[in-house]
DNA sequence: TTTATATTTCAATAATAATTGAAAGTTACA
DNA sequence: TGTAACTTTCAATTATTATTGAAATATAAA
């Protein structure tokens, strides 16, 4: 496989993998070509290169820079602004589980304390509370969970929790 | 908090979450529904409380089906088709961890391995392959470690890797 | 078989989300 | 200060996804 062929693989499948993931095509796109680019890249170049507009480019470079995945790299003498993506995959993996965490887990997390105020002792009532603790169970354990994960240094991932499992 | 008052922020709850979860309103919805009723629920009865139509309910009912979220329950001497929610929350998480992994992380390892193939010495091929093999290496982590959770028993989640981690 | 009840399918429509394009806003330096 | 280079914003448009409604299909009992 030429390089070329692999990039445009690469990005198409970052792209498409993306919607899964609660990240818009050309979000993940931007991403994948900056992750992929030995040299940061300027917003003229990205959109060059994706073939979207200066508009559309812009906002979703935001995007990434507020998920803390890509940075801003001023060039001295230079106005134009040139972005990096974060190359540090384990970086990167935390990012992206922080933002999820944020808009998957966490509403539910509190909508769930929430609803625990229901009162009575109905069998009905029963029923609905016994679901809602278990998740909150399940909820409340993936959160601090995640929270460590999130915390825990490289390679804890890789060894420690490997082991672990088997 | 009234009972009524609980069921319904449940219901929008878990139909808005659902949005981020890769699973559509109705659908989650749905799930939501039969999760919390303490009974089987018709096609008509689910149809009648969402203010959904037919068709709607059918389609989503059938993808919970698949998910395996959600089963037929035939009773005797009706005509009608009733539905239960899976009430286990660890088959539950199960199922949607094992739905959510086909959806969005085979796929990514699918295209790494194949991407891996490119060929090269130079400084470029060099920085892209670093990416796709550092990737490649959480994607067959993350991968195998879901399996091996998905494929735990219950409590493994509540006691031994929460002891684990700390 | 016919009828009445229940389910499924799917083209048309509606709702939602992403993208463009053009105008407004910034900023460095001539 | 004025101007050119660049960035941001946002209403209008386009693309995508979900929902309806009605017709087609299936099925149990009369």
């Amino acid at each position: 496989m030429e390089l070329q062929e692999g990039k445009d693989k690469f990005i198409q499948a970052w792209g498409t993998l993306g919607s899964n993931w609660g990240i818009n095509r050309t979000m993940a796109q931007i991403h994948a070509l900056l992750l992929i680019s030995p040299d940061s890249m300027s917003s003229e170049e990205i959109r060059k290169e994706l073939n979207i507009s200066m508009g559309n480019a812009n906002m979703n470079v935001r995007a990434l820079i507020d998920w803390g995945l890509v940075y801003k790299e001023l060039k001295p003498g230079e106005r134009k602004e040139y972005f990096v993506a974060e190359k540090d995959m384990w970086e990167v993996i935390r990012k992206v589980i922080t933002e999820r965490k944020k808009k998957e887990l966490e509403p539910l997390v509190k909508v769930l304390d929430d609803i625990n105020a229901v009162q009575g002792e109905s069998e009905e009532v029963q029923e609905f509370k016994k679901v809602i603790t278990d998740m909150q169970l399940f909820a409340h354990k993936a959160d601090s969970t995640l929270d460590n994960l999130v915390k825990a240094k490289q390679n804890w991932l890789m060894n420690t929790f490997m082991g672990m499992i088997k």
